[in-house]
This record gives structure tokens, C-alpha cells and sequence, in this order.
DNA sequence: GTCTATATCTCGATAGAC
DNA sequence: GTCTATCGAGATATAGAC
């Protein structure tokens, strides 16, 4: 029988191969950004052969994609946490406040979808931009849900500007080098939240 | 004398074609960014063979420094002219206006200043990323001024804010490829600029 | 000052042994 | 499935004629 659990063991090698690659590649790609990255630095981070980097993704695009997947994953998996709080303000307040958590990362790389999209969208052939503004819609979408819930009039408007917020102090705090441009705004944006009135009566 | 003239002439066609290079150096990077940007598309675009180039600028970073100080100039321009008007509130009201105006080369390109600092503070080497948050503290110390000269309390704070709202719109609307991202969005910040009062007595 | 030709290098991708 | 060796494209930068 040990065929089956060599040909067992080699399936789990290989899918462990490719979400080893997978993550390196969205740290990676974040740090140092798409056109910045050789197939070698991720391989690198990875611990796979360079040449083998083929077996699993055709192109550096493929690559590139799995790493927007991987984020959007991240992004479910915070908004399945938050989703456990009962209040949807409170969800929110805990929204912001992992972001400025998240202060010193934002200060020296950014945003790992904002940063990802402002690059992917600066390439004529229009192959990435869209999966790239697909993580960023379901953010939106999310918040959206929440601002909905809570019963507040225009609630994707209110959407926008929560995320835009974000986008903003993140693109800022990097522009600067300052984590503490996360912590003002982010506390600005804590009060905000705090301040929006649900409409008496339906 | 008709060496001097010559003379003449030829310094002035070397000046209009450093002239040419650098704006075509701010026009190309920031619709294609630094990356993806060779030495031969912004000689093309700026009609001079491409190994001419390298008489007027010894590397690709200085070509790019220029395209900076270009964006910088630029700003400069546009806030002497806002400054015409009488009422600070007016002028920075004015300003949002003149970025709702951008709002089709936000959602194509973004911001100048605020994509070209996303992409060069993705680089290890810090060669490039001082300059471009110069841009934008340029602009944060102008809205500042603003904020200052009408007496509200905490002016870089409220500076921060502005200008956060208008690099996350224009990542917004860029992600999105949706330029009523812009107006949207910008009519907001009009909407609390003229929210903001002036607290009475000293 | 201007321009052509080319050296040099790096990277994405492939071929093919194991 | 794994890995090495290498091809070929395309980029920056330079050498040197005019």
C-alpha cells in the first residue's frame, strides 16, 4: 500500500508547495510591490526551486492573482470575526480599530489592496485592475452591509466615505512614513461612526 | 556674430528639450508609473532619440526627480492662483472643486503626487521616497495655512483630513474606474468645509 | 550638443534530465 | 513532481562618430 501513501504524501507536498508560494507572494507583492518582484524573491520567501515556481503557476500574472485571492480571503475571514459582535457600529469601531492596529504596516507599505490596485491599474492591457478593485468592492460591500443594518439613510454612500477614510490616512501614513497619521484619523473616524444618528420612525 | 546666435540657439533648443523631458517624464510616469515606464517611451513622447536622453539626465531617478519637482511646480501654481481669492474658506473650497474638474484622469491615473508615492515607497533603497512625500507635505502645509488663517482650532489636523479624503476618492475612483467616486466624495468635503465654524472670541 | 550602435544585465519563461 | 540550465526579450546605460 505504500503507493498510496506516497501518492498521498506527494499531493499534500505539492498543495503545501503552492500555498507557501500563495502566501509569499502576497507578502511579497505588498512589501515590494508588482513590477519591483522577481518570480526568484518569492520563491525565495517560499523555499521552492525558481524553475518549479512553473509547475504550479503558468505566469507571474497567475501569481499576481492568487495573491488578490489570498487578501480577499484575509478580508473574509476579519469580516466573519467581526460578524460575531452584535452590534453593527460595534463591528464597524472594531473595523477601524484593527486598522489602527495595523499602524506601523500601513506606515511603511501601505494598504495591501489599495497599494496592489493603485499599481495594477496603471497597466495599459487591462488584465489585473479589475480582480484588484474586486477586493476593495467587497470591503465596500461589507461596510455597506453594516451601515444598512444599523438603518442609516444612503448607507453605501456612508460606505464610501468610511473606506475612502481609510484608503486616505493609509496612502497618507505611508506617503509620510507616519504610523501616528493612523491613530488621528482613525480616531476621527472612530467619533464619526459615533456621531451618525439612526432616523426616528422607519 | 553669427555664433553668438548660434550659440544662443542652441543653448535654448537644449533647454526646451530638457524642457520637453521632464514634462513628458510627469505625464508618462504617472499615467504608467515608474516601473513600467521605459527610458524610450518618454522620449518618444517627448520627440528626442533615446540615447540623448542620458545628456540631460545621467539615470532614470533623475528623470523621475524631475517629474516630481514638476508635480511640485504645479501645485505651486495653482495655489498662488488660489490665493487670489479673498476668503481662505473660498480658496479650499475652490481646491476641491478644481479636484471634482480632475475626475476622469482620477479614475483612469489617480492622484500625481499620491500614485508615484504608493509605487517608489515600495523600494528598498530609500533613494526616491523623500521626494515624493514632499509633494504631498507641500500641499498639507498649504491647506494648513488655510485652515490657520480662518482661526480654527487644530488646523494640520483638519489639513490631515482634507487631504486624506482626497488621496482615498482618488484611490477610490481609480480602483473602481468610477469617477462619480470623485464628485461624490468631493461634494461631501465641500459640505463640511462649510460646516466648520469659527469658534467666537480669541 | 546630437544621435547611432551596442554592451551589459536582468528577468520571465522553457526544455529537458531526473 | 522536482529541479537545473539556459534561451530570448527588453531594459538601462555607455562608447564614440558626427
Amino acid at each position: 500500500m505504500s503507493w498510496v501513501t506516497d501518492s498521498v504524501n506527494r499531493r499534500v507536498a505539492a498543495s503545501q508547495k503552492r500555498r507557501r508560494l500563495t502566501a509569499a507572494a502576497a507578502r511579497v507583492l505588498h512589501e515590494q510591490g508588482v513590477e519591483r518582484t522577481t518570480l526568484a524573491d518569492i520563491a525565495r520567501e517560499a523555499d521552492v526551486p525558481v524553475g518549479n515556481v512553473y509547475y504550479y503557476f503558468k505566469t507571474k500574472d497567475d501569481l499576481v492573482r492568487a495573491a488578490l485571492s489570498e487578501h480577499g480571503t484575509h478580508l473574509g475571514e476579519l469580516a466573519e470575526e467581526l460578524g460575531r459582535l452584535a452590534d453593527p457600529r460595534g463591528r464597524l469601531k472594531a473595523l477601524v480599530e484593527a486598522w489602527i492596529g495595523q499602524r506601523d504596516v500601513a506606515a511603511r507599505f501601505g494598504c495591501p489592496a489599495g497599494t496592489l490596485a493603485v499599481e495594477l491599474d496603471k497597466r495599459a492591457d487591462g488584465v489585473l485592475d479589475a480582480e484588484a478593485g474586486a477586493v476593495i468592492r467587497q470591503l465596500l460591500e461589507w461596510v455597506g452591509g453594516q451601515f444598512r443594518e444599523l438603518g442609516l439613510p444612503d448607507p453605501d454612500g456612508l460606505a464610501l466615505t468610511l473606506v475612502a477614510g481609510y484608503q486616505g490616512m493609509s496612502l497618507l501614513a505611508n506617503a509620510l512614513r507616519d504610523p501616528d497619521v493612523m491613530t488621528r484619523e482613525g480616531t476621527r473616524l472612530l467619533r464619526w461612526l459615533d456621531s451618525l444618528e439612526v432616523p426616528a420612525g422607519g
